[in-house]
DNA sequence: GACTGGCACTCGCTACAGTCGAGTGCCAGA
DNA sequence: TCTGGCACTCGACTGTAGCGAGTGCCAGTC
């Protein structure tokens, strides 16, 4: 078990050179490229402890080494240095997202940036609505019998859902049933607006009743339970970068894992505290993406977080570079929706 | 330049079975697999024929023949029989559609349906804001300075815009201020607005032309200018069967292209009468789908049109059954929107 | 004049053998 | 414990040969 300085510093090297030219890496290529300062047939010995431990494999005799999804681990829990971005990328983050109107504005140059900036797969989840609070409702008369419900988040997104009533609502009651559910709900978390909604029609007076439930159930049903998520995703055609042979020659699964958008939310949804999460390979739950990697962390104005985001690649990445570019990302937009 | 009746018999046989096997055809297996009449020497002559003129092309000497897209073209304009919708087709749009409950529920659904369907990649624009209708226009103090602007369509199209005021606004301007604009603009085409905001601008009271002026500018740049069109996506997936024969074996350009909304637009955008229109390989203005192939229609609810949906997919794709599941599907969706 | 059978020809595909070289494992010696 | 040396492995590449699908052409037939 005992893996010393030199043989993590040979992991190291193999990782290094196996990112950056995607070919198996030698025991000679390595000396040379590296100061490890022992000859070649050390490191050979070397890489065979390393390779019993399931640090790395051969794709087959007489090749080089490659790291596997356990090396990976091992690198990036103790041997990557921190790689401080580059001026120019910090530049680009604020171009980028200098000029932002608007959220939904906000989710989207986000996500084309940190494609952009990491040359893969980039996800954004839109402000989690159980992490928002009621800003303001509205209800717009769009006939008799049918609502238009606008909510607005203090985080400043916003949703929308018809209102089918049961019976004709004349205006007045319209004002007043706004009214109730402002005051009711205003300021409180989505996640503990039950009682309040139900409290809400409880309250309510008898001709507003049927109206009010009705309203509740939507209310319930598409803010608290269902579709309360969005996401936001660019780069796929980043996927095609390494010319199939990352992927085991396949987009099929991750594809299909892409458009799965409880899948995409397992990946990046932060429930954790606002450490940068990596999964390597196989340690993934999905199946799609036991050939890929993700890079998630959270975000949000302040210490809160109210949403994920992340990136998706090869389980060949450049570990170091991708966590400082997602970890800037996410804190450039928490300190953007500061701001709001 | 004469192309007689079992040329064009010829042609269709290589593209049907071209497309159901993606393998060239050669003149033995045509002659067996469709009731000719004539052997396989004749079906030679009229291959070298077609091949002369450019309809088809042999991938190598002493391979079949593939048709070129000018033979799809000819394929899709003169030989293809209508291919009714099966039972079980029908069954899955219509179960697949009811039960929205909303207009990003009912494209989102649509978008599904038409990947599954066709197996390929669908695109459905979002009714288009230009061919639109104020329905009403709320807007939401934030704080004294902000604004939040929420438009509804009468296609039911919700958007929203953060005003940023050039001063404190009391909260009974902000009354006057969306009276007023409901007053004027409600029930006027989202293209017809821009001399009807500026009069808003030139009529209002001095106290609020400040404010007023911020607003227009915000209504202009947003719902008119810019992003005003949506986009929903589904079944990237798809692009993936064939192994990479299709798309001559990248799908880079043409992943990049479903990413750039503007591409997409231009592809279903439909600014022409409601025919269905098949854009074949080369046809196509964008470069990087030189290799695809698009079918789209128009959509609405009765006879106008709002919005544009369709498929992408390979030259070698099953025209007549794309088309006829583009077309139904539709006019299942614009039945849908009929009933709002 | 249109169609057909026959025939020589082309050329991609597959299998097989041979060579090359990067890379390894192992071992004896420093 | 490290190193140099050596035999070995095996994938990648090259060249050759045979196969077969498919063609073009031509002479003959209806």
């Amino acid at each position: 078990m005992g893996l010393d300085d030199r043989k993590l510093a040979v992991l190291r090297a193999i990782v290094e050179d196996y990112v950056a030219t995607q070919e198996p890496v030698g025991s000679k290529a390595l000396v040379e490229r590296h100061q490890l300062g022992v000859s070649p047939a050390t490191v050979r010995n070397d890489m065979a402890v390393l390779e019993e431990e399931g640090y790395i494999r051969q794709p087959h005799t007489s090749a080089g080494r490659v790291p596997t999804d356990r090396g990976y681990r091992l690198f990036v829990d103790r041997l990557s240095r921190v790689k401080p971005l580059s001026p120019a990328e910090r530049r680009a983050i604020e171009r980028f997202l200098v000029g932002a109107v608007d959220l939904d504005d906000v989710v989207h140059r986000t996500v084309r940036l940190l494609a952009q900036l990491t040359r893969q797969v980039a996800v954004v989840q839109y402000p989690s609505l159980a992490r928002s609070s009621v800003r303001h409702l509205e209800l717009v008369p769009i006939s008799t019998t049918r609502l238009m419900l606008v909510m607005i988040a203090d985080t400043g997104r916003v949703e929308q859902r018809l209102v089918e009533l049961p019976a004709p609502v004349p205006a007045e009651d319209v004002t007043d049933l706004r009214r109730l559910v402002n005051e009711k709900l205003v300021g409180s978390r989505l996640s503990d607006t039950p009682p309040l909604v139900q409290a809400l029609v409880d309250e309510s007076a008898p001709h507003l009743r049927g109206a009010m439930t009705t309203l509740s159930t939507v209310l319930l049903e598409t803010l608290v339970e269902r579709h309360e998520e969005r996401i936001a995703l660019a780069g796929t055609a980043n996927l095609t970068r390494g010319g199939l042979l990352d992927f085991q020659g396949s987009l099929r699964p991750i594809l299909e894992a892409l458009e799965e958008e409880v899948v995409l939310l397992k990946l990046i949804g932060e429930t954790e505290p606002s450490t940068t999460r990596v999964l390597i390979g196989d340690e993934n739950e999905v199946d799609n993406l036991r050939a890929a990697s993700v890079v998630s962390t959270g975000y949000g104005p302040g210490a809160t977080i109210v949403g994920g985001l992340g990136v998706l690649g090869p389980t060949r990445m450049d570990y170091p570079g991708t966590i400082a570019t997602v970890r800037a990302v996410a804190r450039y937009v928490g300190e953007l929706l500061a701001q709001n």
